[in-house]
DNA sequence: ACCGAACCGTACCGTACGGTACGCAAAAAT
DNA sequence: ATTTTTGCGTACCGTACGGTACGGTTCGGT
């Protein structure tokens, strides 16, 4: 009806008073992200968000999609390339994922998505998912795929074998986090476990030459 | 300092209270879980919900710590054990961490927990990791090591062992679910997923003989 | 120079909720 | 039979928050 669903592209203004607002919301949760408390520290008041965003949950979902619109193309890898480019692309996917999920603004945002999960259908969690795993599930598969046809490894069913290689590299790290639990993990902490990820990976999927 | 940590055992009527409050947490979230409604529903007074929880946050608390306390002790394995029970064994607690994962009840003390993640230490959190997961993670380490040492698996580290099982089982079902998305697949899928994730843990960590 | 749009700051309203107080009934204790 | 305890129901208080209204100010257009 109004704000086409394509047109989420906001005036700079907007824009600044989002990321205010996401400031907010990564250092004191959803109960801190008071319509006040945004218009206080963006420096706007409070019936201009309510121009702008229509009430509190466009505002929230406004937030989530202006941060799922952010998630990095990731550059395409070249058509054709070595075992060992492929197992280094998976490698730096698999760091970026758990340096992505353990960073402070995806944990709020998770956090956020999962506390209107429950109620009314403002499809945070639907934004999150389509936007943000989805974008990079399907590059990766594609990428996966790619390395399949040129006989690295061997899946029947890439979708499949990507969501193995999520759960290698993840494992329950992400829910552990959400919990509260568990302070970051050194760099070098991050690398090895990916390294070790696509290790085990390429053991269950790697074509055995 | 009150109320010893081992002392959780309560009335029954409070049991039965506790019962009700999660029975509303499950079917509207955390901001249908009001202290009016609760006593509404429970047919008690709030003046008794305080005297007997403290406040809010100690309901809360209480309702996590009941349903931790359920967690079934899940019949310890004999000893000596074949092969293929190993393999059983690491496939019925695949199912069942799917299942209970996957359940409402789980979902919305996961979601209630995460919730409150970000502020006060109520540390519902840490409740669920160490009461939920960590216990039935310490026994599945344990049947791991086990089978460690009759000679069925290749793990210098058990721990670790486990962590890359949960991930193979979980993959990311347990977040998207907790964001709001797919419901439930059928009891067949979760058998299938379960003895497909065993399998390839055992291609991981099994000796090959 | 004038006008209107955008917008800030503040004040305001209604409501919902956490927590408390009190009166009364039923049960338990003596 | 009398006293004490327990607890239900209801009413109440203070506060915090979502949402709205309004006066004043800046600023671009003409």
């Amino acid at each position: 009806m109004f704000t086409e669903p394509d047109q989420q592209d906001f005036t700079d203004r907007q824009r600044a008073v989002l990321d205010k607002a996401l400031e907010l919301l990564v250092e004191g949760g959803e109960k801190a992200l008071t319509t006040a408390a945004i218009a206080r520290a963006a420096g706007c008041s409070k019936e201009s968000l309510y121009k702008w965003f229509g009430d509190r949950d466009g505002l929230l979902a406004a937030i989530v999609t202006r941060q799922a619109s952010k998630v990095i193309p990731g550059a395409d890898q070249a058509a054709d390339m070595s075992e060992a480019e492929l197992r280094a692309a998976l490698e730096v996917f698999a760091k970026n994922l758990l340096e992505t999920i353990s960073g402070d603004v995806s944990l709020a945002l998770n956090r956020l998505a999962i506390g209107q999960a429950s109620k009314a259908e403002t499809g945070l969690g639907a934004v999150l998912e389509k936007s943000g795993r989805a974008r990079i599930g399907r590059q990766t598969t594609a990428l996966l795929e790619r390395g399949c046809t040129q006989g690295y490894l061997n899946c029947e069913d890439p979708q499949e074998a990507y969501s193995t290689l999520y759960g290698l590299v993840v494992r329950d790290q992400h829910i552990r986090m959400l919990l509260g639990a568990s302070k970051k993990a050194s760099v070098q902490d991050l690398e090895l476990a990916a390294k070790n990820a696509v290790k085990q990976f390429i053991q269950l999927y790697g074509a055995n030459k």
